[in-house]
DNA sequence: ACCTGAACACCGTTCAAGT
DNA sequence: ACCTGAACACCGTTCAAGT
């Protein structure tokens, strides 16, 4: 079977299957993958621009299940409905957060979602030159907590003693509730303080 | 030469010798650490455990570079101080933040600082269950912003038409001068929320 | 156009052998 | 105790060959 009469793969299958394989645990990469498409690793770049093409249609097929919706609302909806759905994103992929984390984004819907966080930050009224910052934080935010949930349940592990912090550790609930606490927490800081920061850039 | 008079190795010498790799830019491994350091990659396991055990000693190392002082004053001070000396940690070696990121944290040292991190915030009144909640929060910004210094200059790349994200992105000052005020202007927002939020708790 | 299979240079890790 | 060198199973990628 040299070349089949319908192709065995595509990007999409190459995608789900990436998303299948990083979700259950195993370390991603083009062998395994091929192995779980039962296909040679050499067929993938007919399709797929080699190991960072896949994760980039992984990212693409994740934006194209929990970000395609544009968000609606007032500015500060917007914001929570985008961090929102990037947080679900992350919390039901948590694998792929290594993976994707530092690498250019180019799919047109995870561009579009970015996008709209800056349109919606403009039309708040953040200036021109403060919009990509504050888009930046969000993003280090988002990132940064969908890490947490790669993470081991005990990041912090005290070989020596310390003042507070192994009994604080030892009385705290496990992983992903700490995690969505800290996120919902977090959420609500950085609306806050988007609002407080508006508020004044309103009076100059 | 088998066994040297004076061994060759140390992790100190292996833990200074990874940073300084992994600084260049050049893709961090067993080997070619090995390489530069003029050995054998199996010598390195006779004083470090495997790949894991490397990246431990390098952050290790840095932190006693970074985070040996004990920051002082009022809590908003000492939260101040070991973000800023975070932030220098990750903005001097940005390409080490990948690869920490998410593992075990073991050093006496780093330890030591979330615990300082951690008797602050007690000590500022925030509540025991809390105190977790909040370090998790800085913890994921310090290391969004890290990984924020390691990626490449242009993070986004619309290849499709935007409302407003290509304008910016045109008009926006290049990467690391842009990094540094989404940090400055992040960590004040953050600070003030969480000014805020301790208000809030002491009118309870 | 799309797959296989062989080949390549490279991983991280183990272990016997040498001093 | 601490190094080398051989060996292992595994990477990601290229490319000729086959339909």
């Amino acid at each position: 079977m040299a070349r089949p009469r319908v192709p065995l793969l595509s990007t999409e299958r190459i995608a789900d299957a990436a998303i299948e394989l990083v979700d259950s645990g195993d370390t991603f990469g083009v062998n395994a993958l091929a192995r779980q498409l039962g296909v040679t690793p050499s067929s993938l770049y007919n399709h797929v621009d080699g190991r960072d093409g896949i994760i980039e249609v992984m990212r693409g097929r994740l934006g194209e299940r929990y970000l395609a919706v544009p968000p609606t609302g007032t500015w500060d909806e917007v914001v929570e409905q985008i961090m929102r759905a990037s947080r679900r994103m992350y919390a039901e992929h948590p694998f792929v957060v290594p993976l994707i984390v530092g690498k250019t984004i180019t799919h047109p819907l995870v561009i579009a979602s970015y996008d709209t966080l800056a349109t919606a930050l403009l039309g708040a009224g953040f200036p021109d030159d403060e919009v990509l910052v504050v888009v930046a934080i969000l993003d280090a935010f988002a990132i940064g907590f969908g890490l947490d949930l790669a993470s081991p349940d005990h990041i912090w592990q005290p070989e020596t003693p310390t003042v507070n912090l192994a009994r604080l550790l030892a009385d705290a609930e496990t992983g992903d509730e700490r995690s969505d606490r800290a996120f919902e927490i977090g959420l609500e800081l950085l609306l806050d303080a988007l609002r407080m920061r508006l508020g004044r850039l309103d009076l100059d």
